[in-house]
DNA sequence: TCCGTATGGTTACAAATGTAACTGTCTATT
DNA sequence: AATAGACAGTTACATTTGTAACCATACGGA
């Protein structure tokens, strides 16, 4: 009774399967520091931009990991509600701000790197190293496309 | 005056990175059918599931493309409207109904597939095909992860 | 047959998100 | 200088989403 267009596969397209995929992996992770820190993602992803690189700016943060200018400024909030991070205005240009952790922040951060580590081998035991290594390049090929044809 | 902390790089971050390249991916095929056709994505997803596979239920379809039941149940019913799906109830168990394509959903689902073909060869002419090929079994091991453990 | 529980699907309400407009500051051109 | 545009960041509002409670039906004992 299947009609004829089985010349398309859902199963087989990209954009869903790299999608279910994502979905499935970040939630996994999402659910231990939300119920251990209550964070939100763009409130985690904050958090690590800040963690890893360091000092930075809140276009910075969102230019980095792709967040719209108002997640980034609600997660700011939220984490310096949470004296989490403070900010300090720029001397020369006083719109924008520099962003950074307290030391309060820091251990957070390093608690919930420790959580990812975590998150990382139960993953590499989960999918596999050669599945994590494939997948590793071909999201290396997918991040230079990006880079080149970015927005 | 970065600090010792460098033993965790956010940019290696599997879920992270996978999430980002999703995105990018997604967004880019999504303003394709929302432009067009003013299909928000669950809509899309269903559609598509149907159209691929055929006559199902609605947990069905859920399950299928890792749709919570709410988000199905908006999308068919937007469907419905539409005239581009139609139900039936189950005949044994008057709780279950049956979706179906109408011949203009149909119509609709063989358009958009041109277009997520079309989309396809984009992708593989800025991705590389290399790029894609290594993705594509990455995906694959996550997928069988994920069906070993479901939720 | 009656009761507790599971299941398909919908709905109400709260929380998260995107869009667009806004404030304040900077820069370039005149 | 003066003005027009660009840019950092915030806020208001509409839309989308998730959570939980809900209805109706089905199923599995006692």
């Amino acid at each position: 009774m299947s009609d004829g267009q089985r010349d398309f596969d859902l199963d087989q397209f990209l954009p869903f399967r790299l999608n279910r995929a994502a979905e499935f992996i970040a939630l996994r992770f999402a659910a231990a520091y939300k119920a251990e820190y209550g964070l939100t993602r763009p409130e985690w992803r904050t958090l690590a931009a800040l963690g890893s690189s360091g000092r930075m700016t809140a276009t910075e943060v969102g230019a980095h990991s792709t967040m719209h200018k108002t997640k980034v400024s609600r997660a700011v909030f939220a984490l310096e509600e949470r004296r989490w991070l403070k900010r300090t205005q720029d001397e020369d240009d006083r719109r924008a701000e520099h962003l950074e952790l307290t030391a309060a922040g820091a251990k957070a951060y390093r608690d919930l790197t420790r959580l990812a580590r975590d998150y990382s081998l139960e993953l590499s035991e989960l999918v596999g190293q050669e599945g994590l290594q494939a997948l590793s390049s071909g999201l290396t090929a997918v991040e230079k496309a990006i880079a080149k044809r970015p927005r």
